[in-house]
DNA sequence: GATTAAGTTAGATTACTATCTAATTAGATA
DNA sequence: TATCTAATTAGATAGTAATCTAACTTAATC
């Protein structure tokens, strides 16, 4: 599983899957994602580099700005670890396994 | 959205996510999800409620034993919202939406 | 080339969290 | 009821993380 646990760490501030959400439609400058969130361009810059760091979003510099977008391939990971959680193996049962 | 804070938080540590993929198939004691890790029952037993409070896990007590097993729901909330990322809105573009 | 604008990096502070040992609760049993 | 087992609760400690201000970097513009 290609799943790591950056990722969940990154996840686990709100602020950073609000921006996550704002990523959905497309990319957007650390400016611009900055000035909606009631905190300082250094702590949004700090959120910024975790989601990097997780390999959640892409970067890219344009002149001054640097556009950030979602990393959907890791954001898919995610969701089938997820998934598979669920799929369980078809044989729920009260009481233990056999073995694991 | 259902998807409350406290199950990212709870997802964000490697043990509870490991638990949670012992409840996959069925439910677990305390004491046989303890013994498969290398630490302490009582650090067990916090991992454990931490994600009873994040309604991960249900629990009932039988006599001296207490099992725990998966909240499909809170998960199946989770799987909602990491899909949402993915739907976006079908119209990506680089540069800025117009407005959010 | 000095200044302004967009962003990040450095360093400090405060709050939270994972883990441990020791003590406690709850149930089963001799 | 004394004791043994399963599990949690309490309290302490050490590491991590979110946020701020101040300082720096990179690019555009006058």
């Amino acid at each position: 599983m290609t799943t790591d646990n950056k990722a969940f760490k990154a996840l686990s501030d709100p602020t950073r899957r609000e921006i996550l959400g704002l990523l959905r439609h497309g990319e957007r400058t650390a400016g611009d994602l900055a000035e909606r969130f009631e905190m300082t361009k250094p702590s949004m810059s700090h959120h910024f580099a975790v989601l990097k760091n997780a390999d959640l979003i892409t970067s890219r510099r344009d002149g001054q700005q640097i556009w950030y977008g979602l990393n959907t391939t890791v954001v898919q990971d995610l969701m089938a670890w997820v998934m598979d959680l669920l799929r369980g193996d078809g044989k729920k049962r009260k009481g233990p396994p056999k073995e694991d």
